[in-house]
RNA sequence: GCGGGCGUAGCCAAGUGGUUAAGGCAGCGGCUUGUGGCGCCGCCAUUCGGGGGUUCGAAUCCCCUCGCUCGCCCCA
């Protein structure tokens, strides 16, 4: 017996009845952009390992153990890229866009990451993002966080919460980080062993640990924000100010703590309660030490990523996702003149803009009426042999009472213009 | 990488050692070879994720394995 293929672990396959969600949430970010101005940039999916290491960090557990990574046919090594931000940047700096002026800039598609997978991650996984580079001001944070806020808005997607804190300069950081390491060194022994190894790797990453006794502990720890310099704070309360006007309601969450080196300053999530473990749907948060250390010239830039997946699931939670629409009308045909006839008939409607389902089971009339009725068609049209040898085709409503079967002639100009017009009680070949 | 739950048809699902594996949805064919929605009839798993074992007998018990799923971790 042969061994049934089937797709990767983490992999999956957006059957059909999958699809509305995801092309509303693209159809309305695609507007949001438009509006805000901001424009597309696509880039590979394959990279080369370095970018990521440069640009992400190779402490971070994405770098570290998440990436999928080989040699292609010449011994490069390649990575398929785990995140949007660090090849955009990458991009911008090959082709000089920055000496252009300052991008605003957004991209969507695939990303992938080796994780086990769970309610709202999968390997492959789907972003849309933004990146603002060249935009130093706090105002630009305020803008970025905005433009996803109401996108989300745009989409209905309700209970959602967005958290806020700053990581403050790197000085500020490097500075909390020491004061962190040499407070919870204290208590090594309290610590869960998760925590205990990232007090090496990456200690600010303890700050969102979820274990309740790590947590109790940090409630006596010293806090970034007192640690920040009087820059990073008035920089911070301009953000927070900022929101405020634009009547963006947050909370602010001194444990919030970006996974990737990247960051510093403004770091965000909006969140929801209705997705289970993974309820991040967009985080994001400013990064200017990133361009520069990329090999560009030293620039300021803020940007997010909302998850696709996690988007799609809310909309489908809620009920908000719509169903593919039915077809404007269904073509039942049948003999060997109808049949050729039916084909160039459903052609030229489709130039009318009409959406025409062809039968081409040849089937019997009772089983083509059948599928008619539930391909969900407002209309069904009948070419047989005799309505081609008369120039006719049968027009029968298949949802509307009121409306009554009748002869049109058969053209795409005259069905076209019958199923436009707002009365169609009254057909008129009818004697 | 670690832990929990679960794998019977395209989907939902009964069956917990006795041999023809219920039922429903969907699909296909017919009643109805040119008029749908309802109804009726028929067809649709040699097999219970896969492999091995126990037994006279296994979907049911044991072992291994694969997959799905939820959580830890991580992150969007």
């Amino acid at each position: 017996m042969v061994e049934k293929l089937q797709s990767l672990r983490g992999m999956v396959d957006l059957l059909p009845h999958h699809t509305p969600p995801w092309q509303r949430v693209e159809a309305a970010a695609r507007e949001q952009f438009r509006r805000a101005g901001v424009q597309e940039i696509r880039t590979p999916l394959l990279e080369a390992t370095e970018l990521f290491c440069r640009g992400i960090g190779e402490a971070t557990d994405v770098v570290g153990k998440e990436m999928y990574t080989f040699l292609d046919r010449g011994d490069r090594s390649c990575t398929l890229r785990p995140e949007g931000t660090a090849s955009v940047v990458r991009a911008v700096i090959q082709h000089g866009l920055l000496s252009q002026g300052p991008q605003r800039l957004w991209y969507g598609g695939p990303m992938f990451r080796y994780e086990r997978p769970q309610a709202g991650r999968q390997r492959q996984f789907h972003q849309i993002g933004l990146e603002f580079l060249g935009f130093a001001e706090a105002r630009s944070d305020v803008e970025a966080i905005a433009i996803a806020w109401d996108l989300l808005a745009d989409l209905g997607v309700q209970e959602l919460a967005l958290e806020l804190n700053t990581l403050g300069s790197n000085d500020d950081r490097a500075r909390y980080r020491d004061q962190l390491v040499a407070y919870l060194q204290q208590h090594r022994d309290q610590l869960d062993s998760d925590s205990q190894e990232r007090l090496e790797r990456n200690p600010l990453r303890i700050l969102d640990s979820k274990n309740p006794e790590t947590q109790a502990l940090l409630s006596e720890a010293p806090t970034l924000a007192g640690a920040l310099d009087s820059q990073s704070n008035e920089r911070f309360e301009q953000v927070k100010a900022g929101l405020k006007a634009l009547q963006i309601p947050f909370t602010l969450n001194p444990r919030l703590v970006r996974g990737l080196d990247y960051y510093s300053h403004t770091a965000f999530e909006i969140t929801s309660t209705k997705l289970g473990a993974q309820a991040t749907v967009c985080g994001g948060g400013r990064y200017d030490g990133l361009v520069e250390q990329l090999g560009g010239a030293p620039t300021p830039a803020i940007g997010w990523a909302l998850g696709m997946e996690r988007l799609a699931l809310l909309l489908t939670q809620t009920g908000t996702a719509q169903k593919h629409p039915a077809p404007d009308l269904y073509l039942v045909n049948r003999g060997p003149t109808a049949e050729t006839s039916a084909l160039a008939l459903a052609r030229s409607l489709r130039q009318f803009g009409l959406s025409v389902e062809l039968d081409a089971s040849g089937a019997s009339f009772g089983k083509q009426f059948k599928r008619a009725d539930r391909s969900g068609a407002a209309w069904a049209a009948i070419v047989g042999d005799s309505e081609v040898s008369r120039s006719v085709v049968r027009l029968k409503p298949l949802r509307d009472e009121a409306a009554v079967e009748c002869e049109l002639p058969l053209e795409a100009a005259a069905i076209s213009g019958f199923l436009t017009r707002e009365d169609r009680s009254l057909c008129p070949l009818d004697p």
